[in-house]
DNA sequence: CGACGTGTAAC
DNA sequence: CCTTTTACACGTCG
């Protein structure tokens, strides 16, 4: 079973600003850099029909919106309380399950519902009941024989929605599909398999494998072609963190290191509020930079095992010194830090630790 | 084989 | 005009 909370962010702002409902709703992301610059996190369905998207930046989006449109800025905070205890209601409904985002759960209930679809589906009714008594809020799910079925069925109707895709019903489903709405495949590879004359999922099941691979990599390739079939054998099975990361974007393009390592520290406690939340230790540390041409890279080292979070930083001040003088030209637009190679010290005993 | 950097993808 | 966070594959280097 897949569950997807609709258009998350603007329905929780809906929850604490009435006044907003009817209305279109957009979730914006300020960079700081002026005003009005950044991007949209979500919008609601109706702002969607003027042609706002996530990812979209605010100019757009205000060139795009009619006068009525509410615009919110981003509180991650307040959203993740909410998810929080949507997640924990979940959990109870299902025999395992897998945080995928903030407002994206698979559940297997493999066993809570005997293996019967009939059950599944109460049990999906009963889940989308009490998210809207609890909290106020519409979701959509998918049940399927396996998570990608799952997740292109909860798909299929939203929002508000309940799609049951069974075994049977499988391959007919995933026949009718396009290559495009294969979870995986974005724009990139979606490119690739149209130069290939690639366009439905049935294509792309059907497509000589060593060609593909050739195009896309083994990896890829294979898995594609799995996916296209509607094979998908992925346990659902609890997600536990690699890597914790946080970026921001700098007042203006820079090369002076005292502006951009200022920057990091502000960044620094959320990190840290993080780490020391999750009692991890991390071996490598790393600075994510976006050049002024959007392009990101990353600088890397490795140390010995540490909880503490001023060696990441001075750890990122060598990185960016030795960025700097090995990139004379680049100009930085963002930067970011993240740590990996974790080591969880403490038993972790509720997904709401997580 | 581990470390490092990039590309792709999803949210 | 251009956000944030995470994961994983792959190539390269030593």
């Amino acid at each position: 079973m897949h569950m997807d909370l609709d258009s998350f962010y603007a329905s929780a702002e809906e929850l604490r600003h009435p006044e907003a409902k009817g209305k279109p709703v957009v979730i914006c992301v300020f960079s700081g850099r002026t005003e009005e610059s950044g991007a949209i996190a979500t919008s609601n369905y109706l702002a969607r029909k003027s042609g706002i998207r996530a990812g979209m930046p605010i100019s757009q989006a205000k060139r795009l919106a009619p006068e009525n449109t509410i615009f919110f800025s981003r509180d991650m905070e307040y959203y993740r309380e909410i998810s929080e205890r949507v997640m924990d209601l979940l959990d109870d409904e299902c025999d395992v399950i897998e945080q995928a985002s903030i407002d994206e759960a698979y559940m297997d209930v493999t066993i809570k519902s005997n293996g019967l679809w009939e059950s599944a589906e109460t049990i999906a009714i009963w889940i989308k009941n009490k998210i809207l008594e609890r909290e106020g809020l519409t979701c959509s799910i998918g049940i399927g024989p396996n998570k990608l079925i799952a997740k292109m069925a909860s798909r299929v109707k939203k929002p508000d929605g309940l799609t049951i895709i069974t075994e049977t019903q499988a391959g007919q489903f995933i026949e009718n599909s396009k290559a495009k709405d294969i979870h995986g495949i974005g724009t990139k590879s979606l490119s690739i398999l149209e130069s290939m004359k690639i366009q439905s999922a049935k294509d792309l099941a059907q497509a000589n494998p060593l060609e593909l691979e050739e195009r896309l990599g083994k990896n890829k390739a294979r898995l594609f072609i799995e996916k296209a079939k509607g094979i998908d054998e992925s346990p659902v099975e609890p997600r536990v963190a690699k890597q914790l990361s946080r970026i921001g974007t700098l007042k203006e393009d820079t090369r002076d290191i005292e502006s951009i390592i200022a920057k990091l520290q502000d960044l620094l406690p959320e990190l840290e509020g993080r780490l020391v939340k999750k009692d991890v230790k991390f071996k490598t540390v790393s600075i994510i930079l976006i050049n002024s041409k959007h392009e990101m890279q990353t600088r890397s080292k490795s140390i010995s095992d540490t909880s503490d979070i001023s060696a990441a930083l001075s750890i990122a001040r060598e990185l960016l010194e030795k960025y700097l003088s090995e990139e004379r030209d680049v100009m930085v637009r963002r930067i970011g830090l993240s740590v990996s190679n974790l080591t969880y010290s403490k038993e972790q005993k509720s997904l709401g630790d997580f």
